[in-house]
DNA sequence: GTATGGATGTTCT
DNA sequence: GAACATCCATACT
């Protein structure tokens, strides 16, 4: 199994420059990066293992039919999250793309935990460290991710900010091994195109074991 | 392990 | 009224 392991220590807030403009740039070139949460004087980290890519002009895009109240988060600069519930229930966490105006966005599938597990089991209401951040709703409970937080800067530290684990992780999946490729999940349309991107063999990446080869 | 269906609230037709 | 970027409990192999 291929694990973060990454030193909290070394941690350093992404810098908007160096985020890809493209979306399904960025959603390769997340993987492995990790979202920080502070909340009340506590600090929650994860390492991304799954994204989606929810490009310009993609059918099955929220920004698809333009701009609305909700969606406007993805209209704006990058690196900033959108955040929406959905199925009444959960809560999906974005990372915005593209240059503004255009609309395009990252949603966070999966994350390996690193800090902050007890926070984390409390939020979700179990000790099982799989079923903390595996499934982009069950992320957004652990790490106490919600509507409050649409629309934030990712690339200054504030209560949700995107960081990099510094040159010990050299790991980053590229091809071949690590980087696995798949269609998305749970959306119909555009269900063909092959957006979802995860780090092969991760114990915490969400989905069919039937995609995830 | 896989398959199914219900719960739930917001957005859009 | 339908659809929805999901999760959970339950049933089954």
């Amino acid at each position: 199994m291929s694990s973060a392991n990454v030193s909290p220590a070394s941690l350093r807030v992404l810098h908007r420059q160096e985020l890809p403009i493209a979306t399904i740039a960025l959603a390769r070139y997340l993987l492995g990066k990790i979202v920080v949460r502070e909340v009340a004087g506590v600090r929650m980290t994860g390492c991304i293992v799954e994204t989606e890519a929810y490009p310009p002009r993609d059918p099955a895009a929220h920004h698809y039919r333009g701009l609305t109240p909700r969606n406007r988060a993805m209209f704006g600069q990058r690196g900033h999250a959108y955040v929406y519930f959905t199925y009444g229930n959960h809560f999906m966490l974005n990372v915005t793309a593209e240059v503004p105006d255009v609309g395009g966005g990252v949603l966070i599938r999966a994350l390996e935990p690193l800090e902050g597990i007890p926070f984390m089991q409390r939020n979700r209401r179990t000790t099982h460290l799989r079923d903390l951040t595996r499934g982009p709703g069950r992320l957004a409970q652990a790490l106490q991710i919600d509507r409050q937080l649409d629309g934030v800067d990712l690339c200054s530290q504030g209560p949700l900010w995107l960081a990099d684990a510094g040159p010990t992780t050299t790991q980053l999946p590229r091809r071949g091994n690590l980087l696995g490729i798949s269609t998305r999940i749970g959306i119909t349309r555009a269900s063909h195109r092959r957006l979802r991107f995860f780090v092969r063999g991760n114990a915490y990446v969400s989905g069919p074991r039937s995609l995830n080869r």
